[in-house]
RNA sequence: GCGGGCGUCGCCAAGUGGUUAAGGCAGCGGCUUGUGGCGCCGCUAUUCGGGGGUUCGAAUCCCCUCGCUCGCCCCA
């Protein structure tokens, strides 16, 4: 097809979805208003440096999937593939942190490059929240909980959240000795991506999706048994307070991070209804991640859900559940008046009417094709209007207009064209 | 980067070597030149993602290419 299109993996939001997104957002708004977060808003496009050293040399993201490119200064330029990394960068730069703790939310696009399917775009939407300068146990659970609350409040349904403590960076190391060991003399029952990860990235071994290696992982060492003493009590509190605001949770010890400033507290929320990237939401607590950059050692936790996922799996609920909250969210919104009008000092009137009407805050879906009435009318139904208001040419020549209700039974009511006041009053 | 599936009107879709390329939705016009929701009538693809080839003949077979999609990988 000769047509221009969008580029791979850049999908364009057409309106009636623009309107599901836009219904979640404020949702979400809502939820970070109420838990006190500040939105921050940084830039798409960053140094290549800051995501090499935030995310991590050796990770997927950073060595094979970031869109990269030299600026006309020469300047090696990345699209932010996640926002955890420019929001640390933001705080360090402007001195956020000097001032307390930052509890930080964001909404906007993401950029990979990878071969697109369900549920995975190289443009893609996050909302996240980022809480810098945080530590205690009680603070991941009630960064957990506002997304857990979130989603519900969505209306989405299945979601199970999974949990898991990657420890300190002490813990990490000492297990990822002891994997090491446990697997090598067993590397022949691994698979050979596995094998590979065994020098480069030994804990991804452990969300290898692999039949055979899931089955050897079920006897292998696990991270959980590795923890040091402070880190299990850690866990061991989060899980306790996760249960007293009742909010469900499965332990998984394979559960591993991508991303390398993770530690401590790891989780995603799954969804049933996604297919194989099941993840609407993820994060964890990265109390590496500021000293990284640059900024003074300062612990932190946050969070981001995939837009597209989301709305993914409010679809499915919706119509699961056509009264649900997530039905409401997808329902579209109608014109309160819709105004009929033909020939042109009639036309005139209705343009005049009509920007009344919408001083006055009312919805007008003003009809502009100059059509015979019936075809007008027509239109005027299927806009799911309650009100028509009939301007013609004996309108115009009366002054008095007409008022028409739609989708219930009703008389016509006649009204003077220049009193505004009256025809709010009908329209309620 | 590697595998599988698929590309016929804005959307859904029939057609599998010879048909005037069905049908439905949406759109437009009319029945109804000023009153909707129903109905009826008409119009809307010289062309089947693109390019080559086979054939008397191709949307239908072959090759290449582009795109979409699902999965691996990875992640939200």
């Amino acid at each position: 097809m000769s047509q221009l299109q969008s580029l791979r993996g850049m999908v364009d939001l057409l309106p009636e979805q623009t309107r599901r997104w836009q219904a979640v957002e404020t949702v979400a708004r809502e939820h970070f208003r109420r838990s006190g977060l500040a939105e921050i808003r940084t830039p798409l496009l960053e140094v290549t440096e800051l995501f090499a050293r935030g995310i991590g040399e050796g990770t997927d993201v950073v060595g094979k999937e970031m869109y990269t490119f030299l600026d006309r200064g020469e300047r090696s330029c990345t699209l932010r593939p996640e926002g955890t990394a420019s929001v640390v960068r933001a705080a360090l730069q402007h001195g956020l942190l000097s001032q307390g703790s930052q509890k930080l939310w964001y909404a906007g696009p993401m950029f990979r490059y990878e071969r697109p399917q369900a549920g995975r775009q190289r443009q893609f939407h996050q909302i996240g929240v980022e809480c810098l300068g945080v530590s205690s146990a009680r603070s991941d659970v009630e960064v957990i909980a506002l997304a857990w609350d979130l989603l519900a409040d969505l209306g989405v349904q299945g979601l199970e959240l999974q949990l898991n403590s990657l420890g300190s960076r002490e813990d990490r190391q000492r297990y990822r000795l002891e994997l090491v060991s446990w697997l090598e003399q067993r590397v022949d029952r691994l698979d050979a991506e596995s094998q590979k990860r065994l020098s480069t990235n030994p804990l991804r071994i452990l969300d290898s999706k692999n039949t055979q290696t899931q089955a050897l992982l079920g006897e292998a060492p696990t991270l959980l048994e590795t923890l040091c003493e402070e880190s299990a009590a850690r866990f061991s509190e989060v899980q306790a307070l996760l249960s007293q605001l009742a909010i469900p949770f499965t332990c998984n010890p394979r559960l591993v991070r991508g991303l390398d400033y993770y530690g401590h507290t790891a989780f995603e929320i799954t969804s049933e209804h996604l297919g194989a990237q099941a993840t609407v939401c993820g994060g964890g607590r990265y109390d590496e991640l500021i000293q990284e950059l640059g900024g003074p050692a300062t612990p932190a936790i946050g969070w981001a859900l995939g837009m597209e996922r989301l709305l993914l799996v409010l679809e499915v609920a919706a119509s699961a559940d056509p009264s649900g909250a997530a039905a409401r969210l997808t329902a579209g919104s109608s014109p309160t008046v819709y105004v009929v009008n033909r020939g042109a000092p009639a036309e005139a009137a209705a343009l005049q009417l009509a920007r009344a009407l919408r001083a006055a805050g009312v919805a007008v879906e003003l009809d502009g094709s100059s059509a015979a009435f019936g075809k007008q009318f027509k239109r005027a139904d299927r806009s799911g209007a309650p009100w028509a208001v009939v301007v013609g040419e004996d309108e115009v020549n009366s002054g008095i207009l007409r008022l028409k209700p739609l989708q219930r039974e009703g008389e016509e009511q006649r009204l003077p064209l220049l009193d505004l006041t009256a025809l709010l009053q009908r329209l309620g």
